[in-house]
RNA sequence: GGGCUUAUAGCUUAAUGGUAAAGCGCGUCGUUGACAUCGACGAGAGUGCAGGUUCGAUCCCUGCUAAGCCCACCA
């Protein structure tokens, strides 16, 4: 052996050691005649990172503790698997593949739909499985032979029957509804797929006028950060309980900048009512708030209420519609705000300007700001669902830990929306509905009903169908086509736990035993995996939720790619190694608080793994000289520093399994790291080498060295796997092969 | 606006109802066969601030301050 550990002659040797044992494959592990002949499964799916994704330290992090579960239940004689796979990451690939395109001028537009998806497939095949290559570097033990895509074919199918088994219950409808819109990506987005973001903007205070004068009043004064939207007003609004408004109340106001021609009303200077409605805050602003329905989330409800029209000003491009009128149409939603603020401040209907901060929603994705706007979406009901989700977190038939997640869980179950569930991107999944073009209409821009169709108009207008309709369309007789729409990415992520294992795995797999994954996507994903496994299962997929801390930087900021804060996880192994960055990772997760990064940890890591390295090279020298058999049980003791550094070690592992067992792995390394540091090299093994002069203590003190290397490494090696097996292919004896599958009680 | 979490050595973090420990850093000393990616010794905090409970609090409670995270339709 060396004098010093080095990880890179090691690792890639290790691995392709690990992998040509075919051991991740729980099929393919040794069954002693002894055990059980089934060992029981211990399945964790690996959350599927994006294909456009590399490596960060979230990763990291997420893939270590799953590698330990692995690897620790995996010693302890189960079928433990971790599934990998990768996610199609809808948006986010397709802009990725854009941004390329875009390098040489190219839209996908100008590509056309078939061949950029075509382009989309060719950069996965490219770069789609890079990040899994990165996560072998860190260790990870996962079974490559089930990895999976969610466009796989298989895959794909089960999205389909998904969708279908949600339409044939009645919980699919399409309607038009008032969505997130990103004017960048072209697609709608639900609500968990924006991000708010403070702006410095101002509020404006905009005169209204009366029809007539009403007790002193001869206008009205709304607040508005968005006077661009005014073109869109069906009313304003106040709280019934606002008592400076009370003979408002019904009136008549005069929209001061109305659209003029093919208005509905067909005539200039519309009039809107004045309504009461609830939602209204009177201590904001005026107290009174124009109401804008088909541009503003709150407003369409509030329009519902009350009957009030829908006028789309803005379009999917964010630019003002011909209902705007002449002189706005055509004018991006800003250049109408300038012109309409000159406009307003000309004739005085400015009553002030302040400055105002305030949230803006983006596209979690590009970054661009969402404009809502109403759009033919379609939607999954969600009422009957989330109740589901919530008994199963409620009755313990799958826990979260820690447990204060449960609140992030529960919290929005309780105020639930419909999913929306169709994108306008081209990368995805294209929902299995078809259509006669003849019924495609195209929408109305004039004035927009909040129309729904529900389960039996659907099948009315529409074939939903696992494969290509054969059917002639009824009125024109023309061949129906397949609707552009594709499904959420999230739709078939929540599919994740079944979608793709073959029956058998099913079986083995189904539920898996832990869910390991980051706080920010416990609605996004995990909730919905876990509404989803009981819909389609009637089981939930997974026992339990791990959710890890999150890792900041130092100073306790999100580590974030575009500020150059991120750490490289990969930069780290080339330095440091892997099982130094391992250990680096768990060694700072204490108490699940989130990581305020340090990479000093990481060079403890790295002195750790020498030192064992070199201990494990004193224990083998003494067993060079004279033969010492591995002992099967534990030695007997001769002196009392025998006998105190096996309860030691009995004490360390233990302690360090029960650890495991409670996610609780920083507290896990600390216990095995001080044990083999400061009670073994430090201790027992100094004097060892007075004991071994002694020709009395000689032979048993070598073999208890060599007992607690051995039982050290084991313990060690679901967080330190390469230096550990390593050693362990080192040592003199043959009849255990590898560690990796080594014994561990 | 609501909720959650955190505040301990220079830095990142442990621990405990009876005055605090580790890693990294720092200082002094030490290279005769495990390891200088090391060893020995040492300096360094009285646990954010203000109250309360208690014989006694860093640990329990309240308030404040600061930071972070999540949720929300305040125009």
């Amino acid at each position: 052996m060396e004098k010093a550990y080095d990880p890179k002659q090691t690792e890639e040797k290790i691995y392709n050691l690990w992998s040509k044992s075919g051991y991740f494959n729980p099929d393919k592990l040794p069954v002693s005649k002894s055990s059980k002949p089934k060992a029981q499964s211990y399945a964790i799916l690996l959350p599927p990172p994006n294909i456009t994704g590399s490596l960060h330290m979230g990763h990291a992090l997420n893939a270590t503790i799953i590698d330990i579960l692995i690897r620790f239940k995996r010693m302890r004689g189960l079928g433990a698997v971790c599934l990998p796979g990768t996610d199609h990451a809808g948006i986010a690939a397709q802009n990725a593949v854009e941004k390329e395109l875009k390098k040489n001028g190219v839209s996908r537009f100008d590509l056309g739909r078939e061949k950029f998806i075509q382009a989309v497939w060719e950069w996965k095949e490219k770069y789609g499985h890079i990040i899994l290559g990165q996560l072998k570097k860190l260790g990870l033990s996962a079974d490559w032979s089930r990895t999976r895509f969610t466009m796989d074919p298989k895959y794909s199918e089960e999205v389909k029957k998904a969708f279908i088994h949600y339409h044939e219950k009645g919980l699919i409808y399409r309607g038009e509804r008032v969505v997130n819109w990103c004017p960048r990506c072209q697609t709608s987005l639900s609500d968990l797929e924006i991000e708010y973001q403070e702006e410095k903007s101002h509020l404006w205070y905009l005169r209204y006028n009366l029809k007539s004068q009403i007790s002193n009043f001869k206008y009205i004064v709304v607040a508005t950060t968005r006077p661009e939207t005014m073109l869109g007003d069906a009313a304003v609004a106040v709280n019934p309980q606002d008592k400076r408004y009370q003979d408002l109340i019904d009136q008549k106001v005069i929209l001061p900048i109305s659209p003029y021609e093919g208005s509905p009303e067909g005539r200039q200077n519309r009039e809107i009512p004045m309504i009461a409605d609830k939602a209204i805050d009177p201590d904001f602003g005026t107290g009174a708030v124009k109401v804008t329905p088909a541009h503003d989330l709150l407003d369409a409800e509030i329009a519902q209420r009350h009957n009030l029209p829908f006028y789309k000003i803005i379009d999917e491009k964010g630019r003002m519609t011909k209902l705007a009128g002449p002189g706005f149409e055509g004018l991006k939603a800003l250049e109408a705000r300038e012109k309409i603020i000159e406009e307003l401040k000309n004739r005085n209907l400015i009553e002030k300007t302040e400055d105002y901060n305030h949230n803006v929603a983006r596209c979690y994705r590009c970054q661009a700001k969402i404009e809502p706007i109403p759009s033919q979406q379609w939607f999954l009901k969600m009422p009957a669902l989330a109740k589901m989700a919530e008994k199963a977190v409620r009755s313990r038939k799958t826990e979260i830990i820690p447990k204060k997640f449960e609140k992030t869980y529960f919290d929005w179950l309780k105020n639930i929306k419909d999913w929306c569930i169709s994108r306008q991107i081209w990368w995805g999944h294209q929902l299995p509905v078809w259509q006669c073009h003849c019924q495609t209409g195209s929408n109305s821009e004039f004035r927009i009903l909040n129309s729904e169709l529900g389960h039996q108009e659907l099948k009315n207008n529409f074939i939903v169908s696992l494969t290509k309709s054969v059917k002639k369309c009824p009125t024109c007789h023309s061949e129906y086509q397949q609707i552009p729409d594709v499904l959420d990415t999230w739709f078939s992520s929540a599919l994740w736990p079944f979608a793709e294992l073959a029956r058998n795995d099913l079986k083995k797999f189904y539920p898996s035993a832990v869910l390991v994954t980051d706080r920010g996507i416990i609605n996004l994903w995990v909730t919905r995996m876990i509404f989803s496994g009981l819909e389609f299962f009637s089981r939930e997929p997974f026992a339990k939720t791990f959710i890890h801390p999150t890792v900041l930087t130092k100073e306790g900021k999100r580590m974030s790619k575009s500020l150059g804060t991120g750490v490289n996880p990969l930069d780290l192994i080339e330095i440091f190694g892997a099982d130094a960055t391992r250990f680096g990772i768990i060694w700072q997760m204490m108490s699940n608080q989130d990581i305020h990064w340090d990479e000093t940890a990481v060079l403890a890591g790295k002195k750790f793994c020498n030192k064992i390295w070199n201990a494990a090279r004193f224990v083998l020298q003494q067993n060079e000289k004279t033969k010492i058999s591995l002992p099967a049980r534990e030695p007997k003791p001769k002196t009392a520093a025998d006998k105190k550094i096996l309860k030691q070690l009995k004490t360390a592992r233990k302690s360090t399994a029960d650890d495991i067992e409670n996610f609780r792995f920083g507290h896990a390394l600390r216990t095995i790291y001080d044990f083999f540091w400061h009670q073994f090299c430090d201790v027992y093994l100094e004097k060892s080498k007075s004991q071994i002069i002694n020709p009395k203590t000689r032979k048993t003190t070598k073999t208890i060295l060599f007992y607690v290397l051995s039982q050290s490494l084991s313990t060690l090696h679901p967080f330190m796997p390469f230096v550990t097996e390593e050693i362990h292919q080192n040592f003199p004896s043959k009849k255990q092969k590898l560690l990796m599958i080594a014994k561990l009680n």
